[in-house]
RNA sequence: GGGGGUGUAGCUUAAUGGUUAGAGCGACCUGCUUAUAACGGGUUAGUCUGGGUUCAAGUCCCAGCAUCCCUACCA
């Protein structure tokens, strides 16, 4: 080398620098498919999942709905299990996966539905509708794998548990027939929004609600026969006569209905105890016909509108509480019979109508529950064409949608009963196939009763871990308010509810014979079974031959049963079905789903595994909130909100407005938040996570391009002998596997995100590595200044590249396949979680770091001023003048521990302030540039003495004393030579 | 309508009822050109609103506002 020609550029060369294939940039679009090719190639998760040293783990998947496309919540959760799989993995437990889908039920019934010509829905069969269902759900899952495979999950994907298939139908017979046998199955009547134009039941989802329907609007009054005593009295001191009030023409009730054709299944008036309600003398007034009552009863708030819109004078006589007015009988207007004031809810309001609610309990939800409380029964004179029926007397035949609400209203007319009718525009549900109106209709349903475990299922809910505790009030809360659950279902694309009707008498089969039965055949045959099959084909022998006079039912079961009986058909938690995996055990290690599945998953699965087995099916439930924008509110096509995974991962059309920024910055972003409460995303929050994504990128990237020349079990210095700046990076990097390994086993990742940030920026980038450039670049390749830092960084980056491994999985193992030694394992996983010697470990050296870091903050400080006065540029150009007065005794404590223990090529102070000169005490320096005080501590900064080294840039005054090396200073003479 | 959750700098987040509310990112200013579509340095700003309890409140209580989830439905 001739050195003393060539131009000063090309000391260059003789320095380290970086050398290394691991890209600043991730191209992830290409690269992270092919990091999971190769751990597909090494059967990585089947072998750790498989044959990992520690015991086993089972979070069981909640399966996510077989439509549509992946949304962001789906990533959220899909996500944090996997971090949590792979965490498990790394720590050689056997975490295998099986993925769920939930492919029955409605949504998918529909979309089948809506994909048909006119011609061929009307040669559909129950059995053709299936088998398109069973097509589309197949499809729907291959989609939703691809895009969960993308982001890195690990799981079989090969052998997924899918609600449709027979194995997992046949465990839910099971789970079905278990719940029969116990006594916690039974059938009754319900009502439900019922199609009289399409003779079905229908679900919330088939309701439209268009503007602009109209009903009668009905006021009527229902006489009083009967008064309890207590309200007796009261009415005797007011001046009115209790025989007078339930004679004929005295006291009656006034209701309001929008569905006259209900009345004839009226059962009881509702009051709501707690309104005021007033007893009104009537008279006429106006135009208006005075009714054949001498007194109502309404809400005392509504007293004075009702004047106005019945056009009657209602004097009040006395004032009482709803829960008076309990016990009144009343007569039925138009029927034969007589019915009690009962109690209802807050349902009642004063809202509209009078404060009194017809109560039909065959017609309506609330009615329904109320007539339950007072055990009244299910009146339901409608047939399923909407035609009433012979229970309904004189208004037998008419059509609710049709002549009953006029015929109804004439007879009430005629009694004198009638206050007042008009037209009334509300929203109401129609059918969205025929645009009907709907009506509500007590069916017979299939139930299950919660009353019979309720108790157990609140024990088992008290054995359970919450997190966050919040989720065990939310979910006690439903389980002791909760009514029975009702399992069956009008419709075609579902598991059946395995029983048969006796044709004449509609007695129900229902039995171990027919269960077992029935389960071996959906086992081999699938559940199509029962569509395919004739009840001779489908009962068991000793009654085939009765087959004629049995039906099979036509009702299907709740999805939510379906999903509810994972436990049994995936974990084999149920005698005679197997567990997917040996693995997998029963109750689950885990379950994790969104905040809603309280109502749902979370509660279906638990009151069929607690009625079946009297346990939950989980030991810990975790749950995450829901993913919104940036500014809080949910994500919406019509606000334009809605940030895409797919995009994300992938890229947009516009790649400059949309980049690819690949599966590690999504799964970054599930680990940035705290996913207890809902948590936001948009195009800043992505902006910034790409950010610290590339931050931790390119500190690896650093530290592997600075091991190029390194190998660990040639070049490696024994801990006992590093300089005390690397013992405190290293004693950084324990403390920071400690907490992340806490932050893990706790599930909170977003306290990884805060530390994994702070340790590459803060401890690595502004001071270890910054000091680390002058060790690695200017000293002799194998020097001790170099080979020392080199095995720290060997050290720390085989760690970091573990502790990022359950997020930044592409990002971890790009890290491992690019170290430029040799290592044992293959991939990053194989090495399993990373740990700190306990060498490693020493706290003492924090105190005294803390104190000469703060000294590097405040030089900083002086160093900018001088910067931004256009004295200084680089701190190389500088020398610093310290001077240590009262209220500094703890920096020159820490002054003096460096000087006492100090590695002398290493560690010290000039380096560590990246100045050229330092002095402490004595005289201060000609010119100074910037002087400060602080603490006791004064800095003075002034030019450094000498030139500046051509190769290591430092400011020396011995450059140019060696003739072939005339702009080098004596350090790196030595080195070239 | 009912039940539940959340609300700390522009963003992600810290803070047993107890110092001047602590970080990282961003933004702005700036240096370096040996991590260079990189790296360093500096600056910046905050407890949703209003009451209450307390010597002391981001933290506990009440009300309100915003937002999300569940649920009911409009007789």
């Amino acid at each position: 080398m001739t050195a003393s020609s060539a131009p000063a550029s090309s000391y260059k060369d003789t320095l380290n620098l970086l050398q290394t294939p691991f890209s600043m940039r991730a191209n992830a679009k290409v690269r992270e498919p092919e990091i999971q090719a190769f751990w597909a190639e090494l059967q990585l998760y089947e072998r750790l999942s498989q044959e990992n040293p520690g015991e086993s783990f089972t979070l069981h998947d909640g399966p996510p709905y077989a439509n549509g496309a992946l949304h962001v919540g789906h990533a959220l959760n899909k996500i944090l299990k996997d971090i949590i799989n792979k965490t498990a993995l790394l720590q050689g437990k056997r975490a295998r996966f099986i993925p769920g889908w939930d492919c029955h039920g409605l949504p998918i019934e529909l979309k089948v539905l809506q994909g048909l010509k006119s011609s061929e829905r009307t040669e559909l069969t129950p059995v053709s509708l299936r088998k398109k269902a069973h097509a589309y759900a197949l499809e729907q899952v291959e989609g939703q794998k691809a895009g969960f495979r993308r982001w890195g999950i690990w799981a079989d994907w090969d052998q997924p548990y899918l609600t449709l298939q027979k194995s997992y139908e046949a465990a839910q017979i099971g789970v079905f027939g278990a719940m029969v046998l116990a006594g916690h199955i039974y059938r009754g009547l319900k009502p439900v929004h019922w199609s009289p134009s399409s003779r079905t039941a229908l679900a919330e989802a088939e309701l439209e609600y268009p503007d602009g329907h109209t009903s009668p609007s009905v006021y009527a009054a229902f006489p009083a026969v009967e008064l309890p005593p207590a309200l007796g009295s009261q009415l005797s001191a007011a001046g009115l006569n209790p025989e007078d009030a339930t004679a004929a023409g005295g006291l009656a009730v006034a209701i309001w209905t929008t569905t006259p054709w209900t009345l004839p299944a009226n059962l009881a008036v509702s009051v709501n105890e707690r309104l005021d309600y007033a007893i009104c003398a009537v008279s006429g007034r106006g135009e208006a016909k005075a009714p054949a009552v001498s007194h109502l009863v309404v809400a005392s708030e509504l007293r004075e509108s009702l004047e106005t819109s019945l056009g009657l004078g209602l004097k009040p006589l006395l004032n009482v509480k709803g829960a008076d007015l309990e016990g009144i009988v009343y007569r039925h207007p138009l029927m034969d019979r007589t019915s009690p004031v009962v109690i209802g809810g807050d349902y009642i309001t004063t809202e509209a109508g009078t404060g009194l609610v017809h109560t039909a309990p065959g017609h309506g939800v609330d009615d329904f529950n109320t007539g339950r409380k007072y055990k009244l029964p299910v009146l339901c004179p409608v047939d399923e064409a909407g035609n009433l029926t012979a229970e309904a007397g004189p208004f037998a035949g008419t059509n609710v949608l049709k002549d009953a609400n006029p015929t109804i209203l004439e007879a009430l007319e005629a009694t004198g009963l009638l206050l007042k009718q008009e037209r009334y525009e509300h929203r109401y549900p129609y059918d969205w196939r025929t645009k009907k109106p709907t009506i509500f209709r007590a069916t017979e349903q299939w139930f299950a009763s919660v009353e019979g475990f309720r108790a157990a299922a609140l024990e088992a809910i008290a054995q359970v871990e919450w997190l966050p505790a919040s989720g065990r009030n939310r979910i006690e809360a439903m389980v002791s308010e909760r009514g029975d659950w009702c399992i069956s279902r009008q419709r075609t694309w579902g598991v059946p509810i395995p029983v048969f009707y006796h044709r004449e008498t509609g007695e129900v089969l229902l039995n171990e014979a027919t269960l077992s039965h029935i389960q071996a055949l959906i086992a081999e045959h699938g559940a199509d079974v029962w569509w395919e099959r004739d009840e001779a084909g489908l009962l068991p022998a000793e009654v085939a031959a009765d087959a004629a006079q049995w039906r099979k039912g036509t009702d299907t079961m709740d999805v939510w049963f379906d999903s509810g009986s994972s436990w049994a058909g995936v974990l084999g938690g149920i005698t005679g079905s197997e567990s997917r995996a040996p693995q997998l055990h029963y109750p689950a290690d885990l379950y994790l789903e969104g905040s809603d599945q309280h109502r749902g998953w979370f509660q279906s699965s638990l009151l069929t595994s607690v009625a079946v087995n009297g346990h939950a099916p989980y030991k810990r439930v975790l749950t995450h909130g829901f993913t919104l924008d940036e500014k809080g509110r949910k994500m919406s096509k019509s606000l334009g909100n809605v940030v895409d995974p797919a995009v994300l991962v992938e890229g947009g059309k516009n790649e400059k407005q949309e980049p690819a920024y690949g599966a590690d910055v999504l799964r970054l972003w599930v680990s940035s938040v705290d996913y207890s409460a809902d948590v936001p995303l948009g195009p800043g929050i992505v902006k910034q996570l790409a950010d610290v994504y590339r931050k931790v990128r390119n500190t690896a990237r650093y530290l592997l391009g600075n091991l190029h020349d390194f190998d660990p079990s040639r070049d490696a210095v024994p801990y006992a002998e590093l300089p005390l700046l690397d013992q405190w990076m290293l004693q950084r990097t324990a403390a920071l596997i400690d907490s992340v390994s806490g932050d893990f086993e706790r599930f909170e990742f977003y306290r990884f995100f805060q530390a994994l940030q702070n340790f590459c920026v803060v401890d690595l980038s502004n001071v270890y590595l910054d000091i680390a450039k002058d060790r690695l670049y200017v000293s002799g390749a194998t020097d001790f200044r170099r080979r020392s830092c080199q095995t720290v960084l060997a050290l720390v980056v085989e760690r970091l590249a573990g502790l990022i491994a359950p997020v930044l999985c592409h990002m971890a193992e790009d890290i491992w396949q690019n170290l430029p030694y040799g290592v044992a394992e293959r991939s990053v996983f194989e090495r399993g979680w990373p740990t700190a010697p306990a060498e490693w470990r020493q706290p003492a050296l924090e105190q005294p770091m803390d104190q000469i870091l703060q000294l590097r903050a405040l030089v900083n400080r002086q160093l900018e001023s001088c910067r931004s006065g256009g004295q200084l540029g680089a701190s190389l150009e500088a020398q610093v003048q310290l001077e240590l007065g009262d209220g500094a005794e703890s920096t020159r404590a820490a002054l003096s521990w460096l000087e006492a223990t100090a590695h002398p090529s290493v560690d010290n102070l000039a380096d560590w302030l990246l100045v050229s000169g330092l002095q402490l005490g004595g005289s201060a320096p000609d010119a100074v540039l910037a002087e400060a005080a602080e603490g006791g501590i004064t800095v003075r900064i002034a030019r450094a003495a000498g030139q500046k080294c051509e190769r290591c840039w430092h400011y020396e005054t011995d450059i140019g004393h060696h003739s072939a090396h005339p702009t080098l200073c004596g350090r790196c003479v030595a080195v070239l030579s």
